[in-house]
DNA sequence: CTGAAAGCGCTTACAG
DNA sequence: CTGAAAGCGCTTACAG
């Protein structure tokens, strides 16, 4: 840990030529001549030279770094998010500076946005999912920032700042009409907190879909849990106390999911004999609950990617216009959910 | 996203003083005259200005960046270890810059040293497990690093280097004690690769113990996984194999453990009647399993607060001393891990 | 193809 | 208590 570290200055002392060839050799500029651009290399590589980032940032007005704002990173959805933006920002050259959020309705946000532009990334990504109001004033924040922001995550609605999502209210239909095909003829949800946008939507896409299947009485009670597999152990018994002649329930996460299949164990009741499960998510594990989980894919590593490379263009843009740089229009992209159908639930009846 | 930053100069020409007696402001410093001092401190406030930590850190030479490489962010122990380090960086003013690992054997890492040093974090905390020999060349490297170095996670063994893990041998001991006092006659063992110096470690602990127990055969058949459920569904089927007899395994992790689970209903092998079930890790979903999983907990968050404020020390000691800086001498600190007992194990039997 | 000068936005001694 | 000067390690025009 004792190392000194050297400067571009001692390089270029070294090699007999002026900082700023170095500079140039060090930025792969074109025009250095071959002899001195190898020299300089080779000097670099024996004293071990390596670049000082905050000069270079200081001097470019970028730092090559990315904000990225996450819930949490105890949750599925936030990690896989956060998986997809690391591996794209680190092909694309940046680093990423983090920052976790751990209630985010109610966390003060401003701080964490102040150190980011104090830091002066390049860009910010938002990855806080939509609950309450906690997004509403976010198209007018960020305009007062001076880099540009993505939203990732769940929430697909916003259309006035650029934003990767999933589609959940597609989410809600595939697991509804899933559970149709399987022959439920009432069908249960547990939604996550109403609060949240993403359960909002899975919940529409689901009532919709029954909706629409003109079959009488099949959609069934709603209760709310907390996305915990405890609110989901809870939410079946109120279920079935709502509504005891359910034959089918959708549970807006795999965590609740389990909790579902726990309490069903419990009971005695037969999955997906008398009850099919559906969640949403595909956690590793689900393919090893008892029995396996039929559940809804999202798309979450690759909204990552997506946001990464959609705010890289944006950054571009902003440094190409000179003053006054004018962001390119918010754009919004929409990844599309999968159904992965496991034992959990009844294979869809052949037709007539 | 177009406001023009504002800097200290125009900070300072409003307020009619120097640009270094704005900048004793920011720090705080108690030299200014008080209404100087609110005088400055509202323009800052007026004109919305926040310090640019890149200029800062080149004049001051510390970054307040601490460097996290983790492996991987989708399993259970580099979550909690991160959220730890997170939230204690967080608390004492240090941003975090996150690299991801997701080979921890073979990917190269001197790219994303190299990485940091230019970033000129502060510390670098090193969050990659122990597997074959990749930390070998870890105490060469580490003296050549202008920073210091923490290691954390499971490791706990590296001597020459300050670290904080847990303490892995405990972790077996706690399980196999478990298993013996619930009457065990003859444990499995489904361990992680063992490359693994934690799988290595559990494993020697679960050993020691049974063998200490002097019941005869009671150390059982041995199968190795690679951490995931499907592996331990696997496991266990060798094991029975290997050993019909065996009524308790160990799991080396949780996910295994659930795919034990699996595979002992797909069998219809009753949990914990015909075999008794104790995995490592805790992860919340454990509590819903069917049956609920007994596991031993680790206390991983602690490890990345203790890992955070060690470096801190360190950084400070090393920013006191002018040069030649010495680092103090490295610590080690280990945590010791929780038996959280539940229902796939036979509960220990009263004495007579 | 290469270098002398200026500057990025701060802080650190040094005067007063 | 406050300010003029120098410098952190780079890069960006600007000359030649």
């Amino acid at each position: 840990m004792t190392r000194q570290r050297v400067t571009i200055r001692e390089v270029a002392e070294a090699a007999g030529v002026s900082t700023q060839t170095v500079s140039r050799v060090l930025n792969n500029r074109p025009d250095v001549a071959p002899e001195t651009f190898d020299r300089v290399q080779q000097i670099i590589a024996e004293v071990g030279y390596s670049p000082n980032m905050l000069a270079r940032g200081l001097t470019q007005g970028r730092s090559h770094v990315l904000g990225v704002v996450a819930f949490g990173v105890e949750y599925f959805g936030p990690t896989r998010v956060l998986t997809g933006i690391e591996s794209q920002a680190a092909e694309m050259g940046y680093s990423i500076t983090l920052n976790l959020i751990h209630r985010p309705e109610t966390d003060d946000v401003n701080g964490v946005l102040e150190g980011l532009v104090s830091r002066q990334v390049d860009g910010v990504l938002w990855a806080i999912p939509q609950v309450g109001r906690n997004l509403d004033w976010w198209p007018e924040r960020a305009k007062r920032l001076p880099t540009p922001v993505v939203l990732v995550g769940g929430m697909a609605g916003q259309e006035s700042l650029p934003s990767v999502g999933i589609d959940n209210r597609t989410i809600g239909r595939l697991a509804a009409e899933h559970l149709l095909a399987g022959g439920a003829r009432r069908v249960g949800l547990i939604t996550g907190p109403s609060r949240w946008w993403e359960a909002r939507e899975r919940e529409a896409g689901w009532r919709e879909t029954l909706a629409q299947s003109g079959l009488d009485g099949v959609t069934g009670p709603v209760v709310e849990g907390d996305w915990s597999a405890t609110s989901g152990e809870a939410g079946l018994h109120q279920l079935l106390a709502a509504s005891p002649d359910i034959d089918a329930v959708f549970a807006s996460n795999d965590q609740m999911a389990l909790g579902v299949l726990h309490a069903a164990h419990a009971l005695g009741l037969r999955v997906p004999e008398d009850l099919s499960v559906v969640g949403v998510d595909d956690i590793a594990e689900g393919k090893h609950f008892w029995p396996p989980l039929t559940t809804v894919h999202q798309p979450l590593i690759d909204a990552g990617i997506q946001a990464v490379t959609g705010i890289d263009e944006d950054i571009r843009r902003l440094a190409q216009r000179r003053r006054p740089a004018e962001p390119r229009a918010p754009w919004t992209m929409r990844l599309q959910p999968r159904l992965i159908v496991r034992e959990s639930s009844r294979p869809p009846r052949q037709a007539i």
